[in-house]
RNA sequence: GGUCGGGUAGCUCAGCUGGAUAGAGCAACAGCCUUCUAAGCUGUGGGUCAUGGGUUCGAAUCCCAUCCUGAUCACCA
C-alpha cells in the first residue's frame, strides 16, 4: 500500500469525524507538493469546504490536525490558501525505500499461467519497398507497448502481418523484369529491400512517362492513367500470380526473399522481433468463409450483383463491402481472414493494432464486423492510432522516393554517436567492441527516445538533421546518468563497500532525498498508466523527471566521499535503486542502458 | 460537406480523470570541473495555453460556437 492509499482513508475518517459527512475516496485528492512549499505531499482541501462550513484554510487546519494525532508518520504540516502540505517522517520513506529494494521485479509483473493474452499486431510492411522513417515509429512503438504489457502482466504475443502480395507488389516486380538486366543484391551490393525498392520508383517513372504521352495523343489523364501498357501488364501480371503462373510465381517468391532478408537486417538494427508473422499471400482467400457464415447467420446481406455487405448504418457509419461480386475479397475481407487464422493459433484475449491514424475509419469498421461475426474480443479491439511522422519539407513519399530510409537513419544516427563520443573523449581506454556496443547503444538510444518521448497521438515532425541531440531531454541523457550511478557503484564495490539491503529507519534524510525516494515509489503506478493508455511516452516523461531529479542530489551531494557511513549507505541504496528504475524504464521502451559511456 | 484527431515559449514537446505563480529541452546570454563521469548542474530573457462564450470557489484541462491544421469518408491496400 502506497501512502496515498494509506492516507486516503485517514482523510476519509477525519471527515466523517469532524464534519459528520461521508467523502468517498475519488474526492480526496494528493498531489505532490510544490518546492516552493514545505512539505512532501499536499492534500486539495477544497472538496471538503462546503461540509466544513469554514473557510479552506481553517478546514485544512483542522483536518491536518487530525491527521497528525492520528497518523505517526505526519511529522508536520501546513496550510496555504485550500492546500494542506504535509510533511512525513525520514523514517517512512527510508523504509519506502527498503521496500522496494527488497523487491526483486519493482514496478513490473509476470505473467502466469492464467493471465490474459493479448496479441499486439505492428510493422505491417509491403514488401515492394524498404522501411522508412513512418515504419520507424510504427516498430517502435508496437515493440515498446509489448514490453509495456508484459510489465504488466499481459502474456503477449508480437506479430506481423507483411502485405506480400498486390498490384503494387507487382509492380516493382514488373519493373525488375523489364529493365533490371538481371540485377541481384549480390550483383549490385545492395541489400534485398532497397533493391526492390529502386524499381519500384522505377515503375513509378516509367508510368509517368507513359501516361504524360497519351496526354499528348489525346487521350484524358483518366484515360491515360487505365490505358498506360504498364499498368495493364503489371494487371496482368496480378492475375497471372493469383492463378499461380510458374514464371510470375517464381519471380514474386524470389524477389520477396531479397525483401524478407533485407527487413531481417532492419529488423535487427531497430531490436524488434516477433513471436508469429502472417503473410497476406496466405491470408487474403481466408475471410471468404467467415463472410458466407455471417451471410447464412443473417449478419451480412447479399445485393443483386451478387456483392456481400455490411449494414453499418446502425452504428453511425456506411455500408461496407466485404466481397466483390466475383467473389474476390478486398481489403476488410483480408483482416478478417488474418483475425481467424490467429484466432485459430491462439486463445486471445485482446488484440491490438499498431497502425497509422489514417486507417481509424478502417478499425471502427472491423471492430462491428468482427464483433458480429462472433469474435469475442472483437468489440474492444484496439486501435492503436498514431501519427505521421513528417518532415520539415512535409510527408514523405515512396514512390517519389523523398522518404528518410530506416537503415540509412539508423547508420546515420549510429555514426552521430561515435563522433560525439571520440569528440568528448568518452571511448578512450574502450576496446573497439566495447566503443561499437557504446555508440550503438547511444545512438539507437537517442533515435527511439525522440520517437517514443512524444504522445503516439500526435503528427511529429522529424528534422533529420536538428531532431536529434544528446544533451537535455534525449536518450543519451538518461543512458549517461544511469552510467554515472553504475560508475559510483563500481567505485564503492572497488572500496570494498558493501550495500546493505536494508538501511536503518532513523537516518535522516534531505528533501532531494525523499523526492528522489518519493519519485521511484510512484514508478509502479507508471507502468500501469502506460498500459491502461497505451502510451510510452508516459514512461519516457516519467523517466526523463526522475533523472533530472537525480543529476541535481549527484550534483549537490557527495555520496562516496561522505564521511557518516550510514548516510553513504542510504545514498547508494537509493542510487541503485534509481539505476535499476531507469533501466527498467528503457527496456519498456526498448532501449539499451550502458554500464559506462 | 460528414466523422475523428491536433492547435501550449522562436523551435521540439510535457502538463489535459479541473487545483497553488503554465513546465522541460533546444536555440540565445551569464556562471560552475585540483572533489564520485561537465552527454552534467545553476541562473537570465522568452507565454493572450488558437479565438469568443459558458459551467465552477477555481479552467491550458470540462461544455458550446468559431478559426486554423491533419487524417478519413474506394468494388486500392
Amino acid at each position: 500500500m502506497n501512502i496515498e492509499q494509506k492516507l486516503t482513508g485517514i482523510v476519509i475518517n477525519a471527515i466523517q469525524n469532524l464534519y459528520s459527512t461521508e467523502v468517498t475516496p475519488v474526492q480526496v485528492q494528493f498531489q505532490k507538493t510544490k518546492k516552493e512549499f514545505e512539505g512532501d505531499i499536499t492534500l486539495v482541501v477544497f472538496p471538503f469546504v462546503k461540509a466544513a462550513r469554514k473557510s479552506p484554510e481553517q478546514t485544512g487546519q483542522e483536518i491536518g490536525e487530525y491527521l497528525q494525532q492520528h497518523e505517526p508518520i505526519i511529522k508536520a504540516f501546513n496550510v496555504i490558501k485550500g492546500f494542506l502540505n504535509l510533511s512525513i517522517s525520514s523514517a517512512h520513506w527510508v523504509e519506502c525505500l527498503n521496500g522496494i529494494n527488497a523487491q526483486e521485479a519493482f514496478g513490473t509483473t509476470t505473467a502466469t499461467e492464467t493471465s490474459p493474452l493479448v496479441m499486439i499486431e505492428y510493422s505491417s510492411p509491403n514488401t515492394n519497398k524498404p522501411l522508412h522513417l513512418g515504419h520507424v515509429r510504427n516498430n517502435l512503438l508496437g515493440f515498446s507497448l509489448s514490453e509495456i504489457m508484459k510489465a504488466n502482466g499481459y502474456k503477449v504475443v508480437k506479430t506481423n502481418i507483411v502485405n506480400d502480395r498486390g498490384i503494387h507488389i507487382c509492380k516493382s516486380m514488373l519493373a525488375w523484369q523489364k529493365f533490371g538486366n538481371g540485377e541481384t543484391p549480390e550483383s549490385t551490393g545492395l541489400k534485398g529491400d532497397h533493391l526492390v525498392g529502386k524499381y519500384y520508383v522505377v515503375f513509378d517513372q516509367q508510368y509517368k512517362a507513359e501516361i504524360k504521352e497519351l496526354i499528348a495523343q489525346g487521350q484524358t489523364e483518366d484515360e491515360a492513367k487505365k490505358n498506360a501498357p504498364l499498368m495493364l501488364e503489371a494487371q496482368d501480371m496480378l492475375r497471372k500470380w493469383e492463378a499461380h503462373d510458374p514464371t510470375v510465381y517464381q519471380l514474386w517468391q524470389t524477389m520477396n526473399n531479397w525483401v524478407y532478408k533485407g527487413f531481417d537486417e532492419t529488423y535487427k538494427k531497430l531490436g524488434v522481433n516477433f513471436d508469429c508473422i502472417y503473410y497476406e499471400s496466405e491470408t487474403y482467400l481466408l475471410g471468404k468463409e467467415k463472410v458466407e457464415e455471417g451471410l447464412a447467420n443473417g449478419v451480412l446481406y447479399k445485393r443483386e450483383d451478387g456483392s456481400i455487405w455490411a449494414d453499418l448504418t446502425a452504428d453511425g457509419l456506411d455500408e461496407k463491402l466485404l466481397l466483390r461480386a466475383d467473389g474476390t475479397s478486398v481489403y476488410m475481407t483480408q483482416d478478417i481472414g488474418t483475425a481467424k487464422l490467429r484466432f485459430d493459433h491462439y486463445p486471445i484475449d485482446k488484440m491490438i493494432y499498431v497502425v497509422g491514424n489514417e486507417q481509424n475509419y478502417h478499425f471502427q469498421v472491423l471492430s462491428i464486423i468482427l464483433d458480429r461475426l462472433g469474435f469475442k474480443w472483437g468489440k474492444d479491439l484496439v486501435h492503436f492510432s498514431y501519427g505521421m511522422v513528417e518532415l520539415p519539407e512535409g510527408k514523405m513519399k515512396s514512390r517519389e522516393g523523398t522518404v528518410v530510409d530506416a537503415d540509412d537513419l539508423v547508420d546515420e544516427m549510429v555514426n552521430t554517436a561515435r563522433e560525439t563520443s571520440q569528440e568528448l573523449g568518452k571511448l578512450d581506454g574502450c576496446t573497439e567492441e566495447e566503443a561499437q556496443n557504446i555508440t550503438r547503444m547511444v545512438g539507437l538510444g537517442a533515435l527511439k527516445y525522440f520517437i517514443l518521448k512524444v504522445d503516439p497521438r500526435k503528427n511529429m515532425t522529424f528534422n533529420p538533421k536538428e531532431s536529434i541531440d544528446f544533451n537535455g531531454n534525449t536518450g543519451p541523457f538518461i543512458q549517461y546518468t544511469h552510467a554515472r550511478i553504475k560508475s559510483v557503484l563500481r567505485k564503492a564495490g572497488e572500496q570494498g563497500i558493501t550495500i546493505p539491503t536494508a538501511i536503518d529507519t532513523t537516518i535522516p534524510l534531505s528533501e532531494k532525498e525523499t523526492s528522489l525516494i518519493q519519485h521511484i515509489a510512484n514508478f509502479p503506478a507508471v507502468v500501469k498508466q502506460a498500459a491502461d493508455e497505451y502510451s510510452p511516452s508516459i514512461v519516457a516523461n516519467y523517466v526523463y523527471d526522475l533523472v533530472k531529479e537525480y543529476n541535481q542530489f549527484y550534483h549537490d551531494f557527495s555520496i562516496l566521499k561522505e564521511d557518516d557511513e550510514a548516510v553513504k549507505k542510504m545514498r547508494l541504496l537509493l542510487s541503485q535503486n534509481v539505476a535499476r528504475v531507469i533501466k527498467t524504464c528503457m527496456s519498456l521502451l526498448g532501449i539499451n542502458v550502458p554500464e559506462r559511456m
